[in-house]
DNA sequence: TTAATATTGTTAAAAAAATAACATAACCTA
DNA sequence: TAGGTTATGTTATTTTTTTAACAATATTAA
């Protein structure tokens, strides 16, 4: 696809969730203003970074009092695009489906979900939370009436590519994949792999390392050959 | 805390979780080596770098030939500490609870789940895939009579800092959080914030920016202050 | 057995990111 | 209005990360 020319760092990026995220539970305290300083006690950035951050986007802060919360919140949903509405769909009305459908993190970013897919006959029209249920076999039906912008996938490992390349046939730019298959999707879609799993796969990493310093041994990493 | 003298560097920790998806998907094909040119394509990272952050950890490889997959796994797995066994609870047991109890991903990763709490009174002793929901009232008795490593906290924000004041009283070590509230932990406690929405943030910013570059307008990003 | 090929592990160079430093400006107090 | 304080935005510096290059070595084919 290759890189816009103004494209956000991706680093930059990574950061924007938290930025957003903190700025959010800002709004309920009583403070108009936050520093640079206390956002950087909130996230564990550097203050100085944050600046940083916050300066390649544009003059947001006001000296000596620092940046007006609700103003700043405000400006990061717009760098976000969460003031641009967008539709959403869901494949997968398992589990962790269902649990999504009940997200309330959907409306903030300007998402709305609109339907909700699946094969078994036993879950077709089942309402949750509002939402019917219908049959897979409508996808590509209902993606030629409805013009939606992420489709959030949550079927079966085995069943995430071919539905996946549907969504795609079908017309769909972007997936939001919490299938732990590595899903090949032409260039100009975007794909964001939701890894559910990560934290705990850090969790185990931090626990070990703090294991072997305090046993002072070493690992034997190898493995037979020379 | 502070850092421990052989601490890993986060930017390889936040890939090793890739690779090991990648080698575990090609335990289940023919092949019995993997070359970096070939776990680039698949990873998106450039051969260089896997190379290097492979090296980091010892001499898997085999000149003219690759890594051996099964190998290869084997030691991402002792790095991420997979191979200890590790007992995991999950407090409270609604949508996201409830589907996080169906995850096929502990096992692998070396965890057990033994436990979950709920406080609504309809939700205790239902059986959710073999695990009894008990009462959250019960948690100090139950931490006091098992060692649980790691704690998934899915209750509702406005409960979440004084669960997890409860569950560090009670000797918690690490947790894994998936409420979007910011919580206060002593510096001793591994915390890891699941951002499932973040996904879903960096697809409105990815589509924004391309709307952007296809308007070849900007963003008027300024708040009434000069 | 030799030459051609493949692919690692490592070193050197380049690029990116983070930190530190500070000039500047706004605010506050007296 | 002067002097002290606060906190930004930006520049300079340092550190980290990535890429590129390649020598070393194992494998394969001739
Ligand atoms: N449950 C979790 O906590 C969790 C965690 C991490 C990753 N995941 C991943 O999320 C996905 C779903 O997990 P789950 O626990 O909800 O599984 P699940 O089995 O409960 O749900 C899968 C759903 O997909 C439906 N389905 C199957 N094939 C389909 C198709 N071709 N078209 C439409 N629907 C189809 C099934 O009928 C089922 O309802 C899996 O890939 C899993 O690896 C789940
Ligand atoms: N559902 C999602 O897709 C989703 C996505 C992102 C984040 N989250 C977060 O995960 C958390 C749970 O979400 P959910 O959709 O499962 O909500 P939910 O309301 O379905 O479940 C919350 C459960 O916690 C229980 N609970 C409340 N207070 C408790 C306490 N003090 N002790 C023990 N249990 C208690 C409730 O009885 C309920 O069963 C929320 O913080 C939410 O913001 C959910």
């Amino acid at each position: 696809m290759g890189k816009e020319l103004n494209a956000i760092p991706d680093i930059i990026i990574s950061r924007l969730p938290v930025y957003y995220q903190h700025l959010k539970n800002l709004q309920s305290s009583s403070k108009e203003y936050v520093s640079s300083e206390e956002l950087a006690d909130l996230t564990g950035f550097s203050s100085s970074l944050i600046r940083k951050d916050l300066s390649y986007f544009g003059t947001f802060g006001r000296k000596s009092y620092g940046y007006d919360i609700y103003c700043l919140f405000q400006q990061i949903n717009i760098i976000m695009g969460f003031n641009y509405k967008k539709k959403l769909i869901i494949i997968g009305a398992g589990h962790l489906g269902q649990a999504l459908a009940y997200n309330k993190g959907y409306n903030e970013r300007g998402y709305q979900l609109i339907s909700i897919f699946d094969k078994n006959p036993k879950l077709i029209d089942l309402v949750i939370n509002d939402i019917e249920i219908q049959s897979v076999s409508n996808l590509e039906r209902f993606l030629e009436n409805n013009k939606v912008d992420v489709a959030a996938l949550t079927v079966p490992g085995a069943a995430a590519q071919k539905i996946t390349d549907r969504l795609v046939a079908a017309g769909i730019k972007a997936i939001w994949d919490f299938t732990e298959v590595p899903l090949k999707v032409p260039e100009d879609i975007f794909l964001e792999e939701q890894l559910i799993n990560e934290g705990l796969c850090k969790l185990s990493l931090k626990m070990n390392q703090k294991r072997l310093n305090q046993d002072g041994t070493t690992e034997d990493l190898s493995c037979g050959q020379k």
